[in-house]
DNA sequence: GTGGTCTAGACCACT
DNA sequence: GTGGTCTAGACCACA
């Protein structure tokens, strides 16, 4: 299900963060529903709780997800997560990256295509590497 | 010159990085144009030069630019940075960025106004905020 | 009756102790009145009689209600909450709270506008979001 | 320095968020003055450098300090912090406290006081228990 | 059973 | 020296 590398410079805790994140921005995983405990997580992909804890608490302070003492960590409703000062912060971002993509050759109707894959029709069944 | 902001969260040496792949991006740096020394640079910004030495190697891990001993450093014609890999990587990382994007909210007329802004102008015109 | 957010971070029982409270200070439950008993609220919410009973023992050891052996939990007369060490602790949260939203902005126009929205309504007819 | 309560319900990472937070709202530490190391603040205390991290992660997630590999952890300026939605939270609680504040017999001119203590003028004078 | 806190101790990355 | 990550293992609180 995860695919994590042990060997790289992302921490990971950050690599779990992302790959959740993915998993419900493209809606395969839905509002409300739960995630895995953090024990058995942590059996499955053979590292310790203590890192599991780490990525659901980062996703829980990004507004992805709550988690409930006694009860379990869930999926929040999208409409929680919305931070404007969030989207400020990825848009610089993207100018960097893009501005560096172009310079390597990426031509923009690649760019493009890119973006229509991402459209929210597609949820969710564009290929991912 | 060169603005680093010593409380940024991004290592310095990142910082220095990002920001001379700009220049060569923007072609303010030309091919096989010789860049200040590791002991120079490093006398002007008042940091240390093992900092500089090491964006330097990152810059030439990269193929950004290329080191003579004894001679210095020096940017490398553009045609041998384009790395296909590379592009690949770059490719991923946008996708993640742009997904998370759309998803808080980002318009895609907003996107197409970011490439935009990239695209034509590629002197270096852009402010960079 | 109750509305509890079995998604929120906040613990179930606490939720119930916030609006029973809430029920006993507006005067909705009045002096000496009985409270459901655990099994029925417990039936009725669809929740653990356990969650139940540590909500009542919570509330009797704050001075909110009193629980008598085989017949049931009372709502104390006001005056035997009026607790001075209680009023210490909540002066002090307030504090921090006060000082911190002010931090954060808030204006004292708005300030004064919260008290004054609990003050003279006291029965209970201000929205609650 | 910091009085902390090892056994208080509250966890200890958080009491030092309250107080860390709680030196920086009176500007007692200034922005961009620097914070006792993670090491050497975890061994005046006699806790585990781990709990002190946790502490300032915590401060950094919520914009009130940044802290920087190799160099240290900082004091935001002021202006960083600002975040509205916070705002709301914290006057959802406040609307709760004083209600129940007032309940037990909080005068309403002993708030204005508490009000009057914390103007932007004062700057740390008051006590603070 | 669940999440959450804390410790002790190791190792890495950066300056 | 600094912050940051990770592990192993203990214990608490909640349902």
């Amino acid at each position: 299900m995860f695919e994590l590398d042990m060997r790289s410079r992302q921490p990971i805790y950050e690599q779990l963060v992302d790959k959740l994140k993915e998993l419900i921005i493209s809606e395969v995983l839905n509002p409300d529903e739960q995630l895995p405990s953090v024990r058995t997580l942590a059996g499955q992909l053979t590292i310790n709780p203590n890192t599991i804890q780490k990525a659901y608490r980062e996703l829980e302070s990004q507004g992805y997800i709550y988690s409930v003492k006694g009860k379990g960590s869930f999926v929040n409703p999208t409409s929680l997560v919305k931070n404007t000062e969030k989207l400020v912060i990825i848009k610089k971002e993207l100018k960097k990256l893009l501005s560096e993509a172009m310079f390597l050759g990426l031509r923009p109707e690649e760019l493009i295509k890119l973006i229509h894959d991402l459209e929210p029709s597609k949820g969710g069944e564009q290929k991912n590497d």
